[in-house]
DNA sequence: ATGGCAACCAATGGTTGA
């Protein structure tokens, strides 16, 4: 089955770009981020009519989170536990049952800049709540997968030039401390794990011609329990998105795990 | 040295993002 991570910038503002990238990527399961709009705005017909069923966690503006399923869903959570006062639409996780069951998390983790200062904090104790969450989510042993926008640069080779990107939120030492925390619980990175080239990108900037010149960075990712890495076969970067007609920053991840 | 783009809400500009 395939599992696919798009940060939509706006599922609104951009539907048929949206509804042609889901027919061309023709996953399983896909977790949208940054839908920008309130759970009951969202174009629930129209992805509907792709086969899809829609989990949607949204807010008016900004953040927001959907979880589009071929097969049936169950025990559909919203928001990451840990903080009752957290009102971010980041999070919505769902139990897919495809003939082999899944557990898929979807979530958009806060950006963190400028850092130091509250962004950053903020970002700080959203991935200690996440590290917590899927610590707990282990003890079930079953497949399970976190996917979504990171806004984590895991290395200095997955961004064009380190030099730029050094003290940003994405990239600074506490940022990939807390992602490897995450990892080190035994989750497994896809693209790492099934190809781990260096510049392979999955956001390029809107401005400054980040696109025409290759100014990217990668920062959608798909973490995997042990169960659903065993099953991993391959992970693809949809970088076609990116040169459609109004496009999103973002590009479509792809994992494949076996049936 | 700086800004450069896009979306949002509101409103002819401010905020957010990465």
């Amino acid at each position: 089955m395939k599992i696919a991570t798009w940060n939509v910038n706006s599922v609104k503002a951009r539907l048929p770009t949206v509804l042609e990238v889901l027919k061309d990527i023709d996953c399983d399961v896909i977790c949208l981020q940054e839908i920008k709009c309130e759970t009951d705005a969202f174009p629930y017909m129209e992805i509907e009519e792709l086969g899809y069923n829609c989990a949607v966690h949204g807010q008016k503006s900004y953040n927001g989170v959907a979880l589009l399923s071929k097969h049936p869903l169950e025990d559909v959570e919203k928001g990451l536990p840990g903080d009752d006062s957290d009102e971010q639409a980041r999070y919505i996780e769902a139990l897919v049952l495809a003939d082999r069951p899944v557990r898929v998390g979807a979530l958009y983790l806060p950006n963190g800049n400028p850092a130091p200062g509250d962004k950053y904090d903020y970002k700080l104790s959203w991935m200690n709540r996440l590290t917590a969450h899927a610590k707990s989510l282990l003890t079930l042993e079953e497949s399970f997968v976190l996917a979504g926008d990171y806004n984590v640069i895991p290395r200095d080779e997955d961004c064009w030039d380190i030099a730029v990107w050094r003290d940003d939120a994405l990239a600074l030492p506490k940022t990939r401390d807390a992602f490897h925390e995450l990892k080190w619980l035994g989750m497994t990175e896809a693209f790492e794990a099934a190809d781990g080239r260096a510049h392979q990108y999955s956001f390029w900037d809107y401005q400054a011609g980040a696109w025409q010149k290759g100014h990217g960075i990668r920062i959608d990712h798909l973490l995997l329990s042990p169960q659903a890495a065993d099953r991993l076969t391959g992970v693809e970067i949809y970088k076609k998105a990116r040169g459609l007609e109004k496009p999103s920053d973002h590009v479509p991840v792809i994992a494949e795990l076996a049936d």
